[in-house]
RNA sequence: GCGACUGUGGUGAAGUGGUUAACACACCAGAUUGUGGCUCUGGCAUUCGUGGGUUCGAUUCCCAUCAGUCGCCCCA
């Protein structure tokens, strides 16, 4: 039996529901934004990855589904969403538009090769937005308020905001030099990970879980005491409109992500719901100044988000995706009554009724369950009788009253049945 | 990439080196010759993830492989 590949799933009607609930709340919530949708290429030139995530990074070194198309191009399917809009911002000459502000969101599946687990599959969906043309705390800030409305509305509880900031490069620099030389003296009594981090990504070793409790950790350089006086001023203004607007959050100075565009501000938000496992975090981002220099288009600032949409729905748990059901289920009996059923269902639907019918001559039992199955408003019941009456049973599935109603007569008859009913709720 | 546990029908699961692989739910049919959601009766796995080995014989033992769940790593 051919399966599904490792660490993809599919989605089956008893969960599209849910998903689709989803979306479309995240569609509104951007609405309220001015955040208008970009749709980018699933995959695109390897180059284009290799040099925003970052050479040195998991997610570029060892996760990516890499190719070579028919004329031999290495091209990859995206892990992530950030560098497909920046690449097509550049290209499609975004920052020459009359608002020099834009606010893009994406929303698709993404591509990493990696051990599936609880919240972390190898095709997974990201939701994310993207502010780019200008360099402003307040969008840092917008960011971040969204990113807590879109949880906030889906009713997830008990989240966490995680802020810090990695600063410029020559924050950065400075920083890196001065923890290098922190780590440097004990290095041989740290785990074998973070001996390979202190080469390759040093900031990672800060949020090590291993030797989290070591005694150079606690009392490790943090990136926000060398910041340059920029981006100390940038920091403190992100965490001052914060206060003003009263959110929540903690200054996190573990809080290093792991794609190398980052700069500035960086944030993260945690769920602490067990059900998550170790996919706590739903979503993150920070600013990337740099990356649309680096990809070739004249400088220009960003800023933006993502969330994982499997961890949301994990999330969420039950939440979303109520079946609202049929209004009418066609239960023909004999062969005689399925020509004209068929025919009744044409004509109901053509009228905007949501139709089924049974197709595999039944007995009354099965078919009235697969009436309550799709939760039909309506049983319409055509046997013999019935088709030399030339008339339909009409039964009410939530009152159980019946009447025989003239063919030509049912969608007036169900139209003033439903219009009673929603009367009678009241 | 590393580690742990698991893999029997549509689903949840018992089980044993040896003639017909429990049980429950779901599904289908009948009792109720055309009105269901209760009850009763019957039907429903040529087969125990896949491949190989040991054996007279394997679903059961061994090996490999694949898949699932979880942890590490990394990330959303």
């Amino acid at each position: 039996m051919i399966k599904a590949p490792r660490g993809t799933v599919d989605i089956l009607p008893e969960q599209s529901k849910k998903w689709q609930e989803l979306e479309q709340l995240i569609r509104s919530i951007c609405s309220y934004y001015n955040v208008q949708e970009i749709r980018t290429p699933i995959f695109e030139h390897t180059e284009l990855f290799v040099r925003s995530v970052g050479e040195t990074t998991d997610v570029v070194n060892k996760e990516m589904y890499t190719f070579a198309d028919k004329k031999g191009r290495s091209m990859t399917l995206r892990p992530e969403g950030t560098a497909g809009v920046a690449r097509s911002y550049i290209e499609n000459k975004l920052y020459a538009l009359p608002e020099k502000v834009q606010k893009l969101f994406y929303m698709g599946p993404m591509f990493r090769y990696e051990r599936p687990q609880s919240g972390r599959q190898r095709q997974f969906h990201q939701f994310g937005v993207e502010m780019l043309g200008i360099e402003s705390p307040y969008l840092d800030v917008e960011c971040m308020v969204m990113a807590i409305t879109l949880v906030d509305t889906l009713g997830i509880q008990n989240v966490k905001l995680h802020v810090n900031s990695l600063g410029d490069e020559q924050s950065r620099q400075n920083y890196k030099e001065v923890l290098m030389a922190h780590f440097e003296p004990s290095l041989n009594e740290l785990c074998s990970d973070c001996q390979n981090r202190y080469a390759t990504n040093p900031l990672r070793i800060l949020d090590c879980k291993v030797d989290k409790s070591h005694p150079v950790m606690a009392n490790a350089p943090r990136t926000i005491d060398y910041l340059t006086d920029g981006a100390k001023a940038h920091f403190d203004k992100v965490c001052a409109l914060l206060d003003d607007l009263e959110i929540e959050y903690v200054v996190d100075p573990s809080l290093v992500r792991g794609l190398d565009y980052y700069n500035h501000t960086v944030f993260e938000i945690i769920s602490d719901d067990p059900r998550l496992g170790n996919g706590a975090t739903l979503g993150g981002g920070g600013r990337y100044n740099g990356l649309i220099g680096e990809l070739g288009g004249q400088d220009s600032a960003g800023v933006g988000f993502a969330f994982g949409l499997e961890r949301m729905m994990i999330a969420i748990g039950d939440e979303l995706g109520d079946d609202d059901g049929l209004d009418v289920y066609v239960m023909p009996l004999g062969e005689a009554a399925l020509d004209l059923a068929v025919q009744i269902a044409a004509m109901l639907r053509a009228n905007g009724f949501k139709t089924d019918l049974d197709y595999q001559q039944r007995s009354m039992k099965g078919q009235f369950k697969s009436v309550d199955r799709f939760n039909a408003k309506f049983a319409l019941i055509l046997g013999e009788s019935e088709l030399a009456k030339e008339v339909v049973i009409v039964k009410n599935n939530a009152t159980k009253q019946q009447s025989e109603v003239d063919l030509g007569d049912i969608v007036k008859y169900l139209e003033n049945e439903i219009a009673a009913g929603e009367h009678h709720h009241e």
